[in-house]
DNA sequence: TCTGTATATTGAAACCTTTAACGAGTGGAG
DNA sequence: CTCCACTCGTTAAAGGTTTCAATATACAGA
C-alpha cells in the first residue's frame, strides 16, 4: 500500500507552504495565477486528494447527510432514496442510507449511527410516534410524509389527492363506495381519507370501510366486503393495496372496471404497466426528495426560520380500472 | 448549539488521562475494572460520543463502505441495497449509497465520490465495460453479478438457474421454445442463456430468440414473435421481462399457461403476487448482499488472497405460469 | 531493606487540514 | 526619502483521537 499523498507532500514538491496549497485547493483566490497553476499541476502529478477526515475534523462539516427509511423493499421508498441521493450529490453531499424497520427503537438506533458518523443533517421517514425523548440528534432533520412536532416536513398534498378521487368518483357517477384505508397511525392515510370523505360528502355513500395493512395481500374480511357487491368503486389508500384489491376481485370473478372500479394512490411504477393499468393519484417522488434536500441544505446552512411544511401537488391519472357506473 | 463533548472532557471529569479514556472506549482491557466503570459512567453522564472524523484521521479507517448501484428504481437493486446496509451495520459499518445510472462515466464519478469521502471499501454492481483505466480506486471493491478482471465477485449461479429452467421445460414436455434474452453485454444474462441452452440441447428447439431491454415493456418485434404461436414456452431473462411477456400474451389473447407457458428469473417480490404468479428461478438477495459484505470486510481487514468468485445457489419456484404441454 | 518485574496510568507525538495572524516585499503618495 | 496600504505567502495553532514510550505503583523474592 503506497501511503497517502498529503498536502505537505504537494507543498514540498511545489516549494511552497502548506497554507498556500490549502488556499489553492479551496479555490480561495489568495494566490497568484502562476503559483496556483503550479500547485495544481504538482497536486495532479502526485495524485493528491483531500483527506476528508482531516477536513471534517477541522471544519466540523462532513458533507454527508443521512437518509432514514423504514425499508427499501417496497415500491415508493427506493424512489425517494434515489431522488434524495441524486439531488444531494449535486449539492456535494454524499448520502448515508440506514433503514429503520419502522419501529421506534430501530429508528433511534439509526439516528445514533448517523450522529456517530457525524452527518450534517438527515432526511427521514419517521414512525408516527417518534419520540424526541431519545436524546435529540445534534443535526437538523427534515421528515418526509411524517409531520411531527418541531420537525420540518415535506409531503404530497394527500388531502388534495383525496379530493381528486372524490371528484373523479362523482364525475363517473359512483354512489356506493368501499374504502380500503390504512391504520389510524399512518398520517398520510388519514389525510387521504379526510380529503376524500370531505369532498364526497352528500354525493357518495361510503358503504363500508376496511383497515388493511399496506401490502398487496388483502385480508379475508376486506375480501368478504368486496364479495358482497354492494359498491361500484373501491377507493384504496395506496397502489399496493389497490393491486391487492384487483387481485381479490379477479379471484371473485368480479370484472374491473365493468362491475367495480378501483382507484389507488401514489402512482408507483408498476401501476402504469399494461397488465395492471391502475387509475391512481400521482405524486412526484423525485420532487419530494429534491424539496426535502433543499430544505435540509438550508437548515444545515444555518436557516433558523420557524418550522416549515412543504406540500407538493398531486394529480389524477386515469387508466383502465375506473369506468362510469 | 452546545459544543461537542470530547474525550478530554471525560478525562477531566473522571480525573484520568486522555489515554485511559481512549483505552476504555476501545475495549482494550488495559485498565482496572474500577477505572473502567468510572470512565464509562462519566462518559455516559456527559453524553460523550466518539468523533468519527478524529478517529478516521488517526487510524485511517472510516467504518464506511460504499454501495454503487445502477439505480434503485427497479425490483432487485433495492433488496441488494437493503441487504448490504443491514449486514454492514452489524459489522459496525455505515453504507454510503451512490447510484451510477449504469454508464461507465457515472460509475467513475461514483467511485470518485466514494474515494473522496474515504470509504474503506465498496460493493458495486458495475457496468460490463467498467474500465480500470480510470484511476484505480484506493479501496477494495467487491462486485455483485459482474465478474470483472481482478475484482472479487459475488453472484447467483446463473448457469445453474438456466439448467433448472431447461430441466423444468423438459419435464413439462415443451419442445418449442422462445427466448427473451438480455443484451450480449449483460454477463448474467449470457450465463443464464448458456445454462439453459446447454442443458436443453437436443431436447428442446429454440425456435426464436429476441434480445430485449430489461424492462416490463416488451418491444414490437418480441411481441410479433409471440404472435406467431410457434412456441409453447417463453423463457425470459428475468422476471420483469417475463411480466412484459405475460402482458403481451394477454393482449394477444393467448392463454397462460394453457397455450403458452412463461418462466422468469430472479423471483422478485411481485412475482409471488396472486395477480402474477410467475414461475421463476429464485435467488436470495439477502444472501447475496451478506456474502458481498463478508468478502469485503475480509479484504478491508487485509486479506490478500487471490481473487474470489462466490456462487450462490438458486432454486426453481413453480407457480401458475407454467403447465405441461 | 533493596532489587527486579509486572502492571496501571500518563505524557506527548502524530494523523492532515484549515485559518487567523503575521512578515516581507512592492509601489504610490506625501 | 519616509510612510502607508496592499498583495502574496508563511508560520503556527487548533481540532479529537490513537498509541508508543515512559513513569509510577505494587508486590514478590532475596
Amino acid at each position: 500500500m503506497s501511503k497517502r499523498v498529503t498536502i505537505r507532500d504537494v507543498a514540498n514538491a511545489a516549494g511552497v507552504s502548506l497554507a498556500t496549497v490549502s488556499y489553492v485547493m479551496n479555490d480561495l483566490d489568495k494566490v497568484t495565477p502562476e503559483v496556483d497553476s503550479l500547485v495544481r499541476r504538482v497536486a495532479k502529478e502526485l495524485g493528491y486528494s483531500r483527506n476528508r477526515a482531516a477536513v471534517s475534523l477541522k471544519t466540523g462539516r462532513h458533507n454527508v447527510i443521512g437518509c432514514i427509511l423504514p425499508t427499501l423493499v417496497s415500491p415508493i421508498f427506493p424512489e425517494i432514496a434515489e431522488a434524495v441521493q441524486s439531488y444531494a450529490e449535486t449539492q456535494g453531499l454524499a448520502t448515508l442510507l440506514v433503514n429503520s424497520g419502522d419501529t421506534p427503537e430501530r429508528e433511534a438506533e439509526a439516528l445514533r449511527i448517523l450522529a456517530e458518523h457525524g452527518v450534517d443533517g438527515a432526511i427521514a421517514v419517521l414512525h408516527p410516534n417518534y419520540s424526541e425523548a431519545g436524546t435529540k440528534p445534534p443535526f437538523p432533520i427534515v421528515t418526509i410524509d411524517s409531520a411531527l412536532p418541531g420537525l420540518d416536513c415535506v409531503q404530497a398534498d394527500h388531502e388534495a389527492g383525496g379530493r381528486l378521487i372524490a371528484e373523479h368518483a362523482i364525475r363517473l357517477g359512483h354512489k356506493h363506495i368501499g374504502l380500503l384505508s390504512g391504520g389510524g397511525d399512518v398520517a398520510s392515510s388519514l389525510q387521504r381519507s379526510k380529503g376524500f370523505v370531505d369532498a364526497a360528502l352528500g354525493q357518495c355513500e361510503i358503504v363500508w370501510e376496511q383497515t388493511v395493512p399496506l401490502t398487496a395481500a388483502l385480508g379475508p374480511e376486506a375480501k368478504k366486503s368486496m364479495a358482497r357487491r354492494e359498491v361500484s368503486l373501491v377507493v384504496c389508500v395506496n397502489d399496493l393495496v389497490a393491486i391487492g384489491a384487483l387481485s381479490a376481485l379477479r379471484d371473485l370473478d368480479i370484472d374491473v372496471p365493468g362491475e367495480v372500479s378501483v382507484i389507488g394512490f401514489d402512482d408507483i411504477g408498476m401501476s402504469a404497466w399494461p397488465l395492471i393499468g391502475l387509475t391512481t393519484v400521482h405524486q412526484s417522488l423525485p420532487d419530494l426528495g429534491r424539496s426535502a434536500v433543499e430544505l435540509l441544505v438550508g437548515r444545515i446552512g444555518g436557516d433558523t426560520s420557524p418550522r416549515k411544511i412543504t406540500m407538493l401537488p398531486v394529480s389524477l391519472v386515469e387508466r383502465q380500472t375506473t369506468a362510469p357506473h
